[in-house]
DNA sequence: TCAGGAAACTTGTCCAAACAAGCGAGCCCA
DNA sequence: TGGGCTCGCTTGTTTGGACAAGTTTCCTGA
């Protein structure tokens, strides 16, 4: 049973997709769409507001709500998995893990992980039959068995992660930034050492706020961008001065 | 006189902040926060819903909220703003407009701008006394002779705009990968041509949703992160292939 | 001792109502 | 014609209540 504001955001998702309301109109008020869907004014502005996080509509006190674009945000399951990501944007994808060990956790990966030892992954993943991404990924060693026991070209980690023990990631710190390529990085992505990479450094936890996994994971540049809708009040985007909270060299595998 | 929710919200954030509720520890419910603010609990949960948009904590039904993390999320003005955001993190900032001109638009700026002509930027801005961004800005025709009017060294060109003509910033859409330094980023920012820049470009409008101005910021790699909190069901950040939107070879000035 | 289940607790969804605050259009007057 | 003002519309804030759905705790029975 999906909630009703649900209904009603997604009803309004598709009509703006489907330009029934072009970008810059005004959507109709919310006791218009209060009317027509039989619902409380309150659950109206439930669903516009689902609407205003993904950045498709805007508002201001006293005026009809604007129309600011058609892109759709996709989920964080879309964000954090690689896989879900290319799939639901009809891309061929791939993956291949390089090598992995367990190892003692440094200081820091205690600190993010609250595990003494840890499971380091190296994937390598290819989107349209090109590699694109290197995937350096840190486990907290309660998921470490079953991580190892999934094949080397798991397609998805993140589902069957879910499969097989119903692990669910829920929430994400990401920190993004350009570093130029190694030479494991430039050797495997096939660019020059030194050219530039996107990087996307991460933590994800459970529900319970239970730390999972920390990765490092490099793009070659010009394969993928990250895109952000924000306005005035809501935004969860941050600049970061400098490298915090991530310390340099803490992957066996060189960079 | 500012909102209830926002008082409950800033009192919640200072205890967080305070060590008061620790990372990984349990919120107190909606009914006691209700009770203790002498407020509905439709109010506290607007609170709660500010603090969870800025991932400072996570919530499952049935159980308590958890703390997720300390990290405040800055204002959509910090994120546009760098002279705001430097300001508000404490660094010695500058700036300096290195050229200036009006010319005709592109196809694919007129798109963006919805402007005939339009003046293009080139600024470099320093943080810490190091050349740390280059800004190739274009704004529309309407802004132009505001924009025209600041002097070359003005430290925010997002405030002054405010204090001459009223211009608030209020919705943006931020596009971010990495490029290779060319050879005029290289000489600005004072590394060597091919290496690898985080870039910011955007456009952004007003409240009206009137397209004001359309960005490319390179930022040296290293100096600058962007940082996101997010969380299954709520998150603005998107993964997009390849390049979309902007057009390559632009701007006037040689990148 | 341990597994299962019931009960208490907590968050999620929805409703109805009222007032505050800001916007826009139309009107009036100079 | 142009400026200012009022009024209606629309969104923002807050209250109080009710039920649904999921979690945690604790107790009971095997």
């Amino acid at each position: 049973m999906v909630a009703r504001y649900e209904r009603i955001a997604d009803e309004l998702r598709e009509e703006i997709l489907a330009g029934v309301h072009p970008v810059g109109s005004q959507l109709p008020s919310e006791a218009e769409l209060a009317e027509r869907h039989a619902a409380a004014r309150g659950t109206v502005r439930q669903a516009v507001a689902v609407l205003a996080a993904e950045g498709l509509v805007g508002s201001r006190q006293g005026a009809r709500r604007i129309v600011l674009g058609r892109a759709r945000s996709q989920s964080f399951a879309e964000l954090h998995s690689f896989a879900q990501w290319a799939r639901a944007n009809g891309y061929r994808y791939g993956g291949q893990v390089i090598g992995q060990r367990r190892r003692p956790a440094s200081a820091a990966e205690f600190a993010r992980l609250a595990s003494e030892e840890v499971l380091e992954v190296l994937r390598l993943r290819s989107l349209e039959d090109e590699p694109v991404l290197v995937e350096r990924t840190v486990y907290a060693s309660w998921v470490a068995p079953a991580v190892e026991k999934l094949p080397a070209d798991c397609e998805s980690v993140t589902e069957a992660l879910y499969e097989s023990i119903g692990l669910v990631f829920a929430y994400g710190e990401h920190l993004i930034d350009a570093v130029p390529a190694g030479a494991q990085d430039a050797r495997l992505l096939r660019v020059r050492r030194g050219s530039p990479l996107l990087r996307q450094r991460r933590v994800t936890t459970t529900h319970e706020g239970r730390p999972v996994e920390s990765s490092d994971d490099r793009y070659r540049a010009g394969s993928v961008a990250f895109s952000i809708r924000n306005s005035i009040g809501a935004n969860p985007l941050v600049r970061q001065a400098g490298d915090l909270r991530f310390g340099p060299g803490e992957h066996m595998f060189e960079s």
